[in-house]
DNA sequence: AGCCAACGTAAAGGTTGTGTAAAGGACTGC
DNA sequence: GCAGTCCTTTACACAACCTTTACGTTGGCT
């Protein structure tokens, strides 16, 4: 057999994103099909456990959306054994205050929880923080430049080494994961929870200040050597480093 | 759907390198060959043990990712026969907690292992690591200038000797392959996985302090001649000898 | 102007990786 | 069997690092 597919990520025409929701209850598939078709999103839902595993194995869908409570087979169960499969991206419904059901569920390895009930506003935002992040991820997988420059900033990625103005920068493992992200991203913003997620490697917490920490301190390290080089904060968006003209 | 599309992406025409699969799980294998695809691997999947051990043994590809639960051929048996002919690297995939099966692949000669569910990250991560070491091996048994200096040491690989300032160090055997190896790759870092691999001859285990004690042996040596020439640490990632100035 | 959430950062706290002495094994040659 | 050599393990100290805490500042909002 040929092993194949399509795998055309932004070609116009072309795709659509699918999104499977496994959820018993039927009055809510309705709605938040209602709200995703609107949205331009290709939407499927089944109502039970084992039928929704086959469905999401089949890895027809960039994003599942998996209820905790199912009739048949548990959420975390099929989160488990969709997860010896496939990792595509999942987002689990959850009943308000199972924090337990929570904990687990990203232990193994939902992407991220809603608690019910929850506004389809919140909704879509979710899912689209989930997949732009899975799109991040996919670049950072390919290839990339082994060096590039931005402004006074040289990437020599091979060496795992920056230098500004020619003088190699002295950074943590951390520290250099993020700067590279940024100058590899340099004249995008790249948000803090992406930041976060990608070089630190969990998500953003409410109160947490280490990623600003990090930032502080790649700062001071770039400002011994060259005053002008910034790296640009953009409250409540994420940071930016410029690209061009200073 | 349509066919499978070829992503060639370094050298156009020229070589690629091609992974097999044996694995008898059919969706895992299309996934993973997506993943690898898209990195620009050629990949091959089978799902019996025989069919891969006769093209595994056709030394076509560059590693093997072998499940070890197979019907009919057991992966560790195939294994087994593929070493009686080839030295080609092969990841070993195996279910969650099978210790005995990781133990007994590493010595029949795996490479690594990886426990299933894994992410596509993890997957190619580990794919290039080996990839790379091999790279390494393959340097080192080419033929290799027989003296060479990075600043007050001085190789002579012929009598298997390295003097610091004219003055000959005496070295254990492990001692100056590891030595070697950092001088050999002077300016770059290397990692400790690296050097337990080529020196050691080992995988590097969580715990294993083997390979800092022969550092500090090596250091405790050199400075008895030259407080100057340092082997310097990079946290978490390994150790590097700098080449030029001080 | 005044409020408040987001941000900057110094300092303290906790965690993890590394340095190294010393003890424990494994192996060799006698 | 014993001494010698070498590699590894154990144990503890320390340093580097990451995170948290705390407080000051900024910038958008009404």
């Amino acid at each position: 057999m040929a092993l194949s597919f399509t795998l055309a990520k932004k070609q116009p025409g072309a795709e659509m994103t699918s999104i499977l929701m496994i959820d018993d209850d039927v009055a809510l598939t309705q709605l938040v099909a209602e709200y995703l078709q609107l949205d331009g999103y290709q939407f499927t839902a089944v109502h039970q456990g084992p039928e929704g595993l086959e469905l999401a194995k089949s890895n027809a869908f960039q994003l599942v959306l998996l209820d905790i409570m199912l009739p048949g087979m548990d959420g975390l169960t099929v989160l488990k054994q969709l997860r010896q499969h496939s990792y595509c991206p999942v987002l689990m419904l959850t009943a308000r205050g199972d924090e337990i059901d929570r904990v687990v569920g990203l232990e193994l390895g939902a992407d991220d929880y809603l608690a019910k009930p929850f506004s389809p506003r919140e909704l879509v935002a979710r899912i689209k923080a989930i997949l732009r992040r899975v799109e991040l991820v996919q670049q950072q997988q390919q290839p990339q430049a082994s060096s590039l420059q931005v402004n006074q900033l040289k990437l020599d990625s091979a060496k795992r080494q920056i230098s500004v103005l020619d003088n190699p920068l002295v950074l943590t493992a951390t520290e250099y994961q993020i700067l590279e992200l940024l100058m590899r991203h340099a004249g995008d913003v790249v948000s803090k929870e992406d930041l976060s997620q990608l070089a630190l490697g969990k998500r953003l917490q409410l109160y947490d200040r280490s990623l600003d920490m990090h930032i502080s301190n790649i700062r001071k390290k770039i400002a011994q050597y060259d005053e002008g080089e910034k790296i640009q904060t953009l409250r409540g968006l994420g940071y930016l480093l410029l690209q061009g003209e200073n």
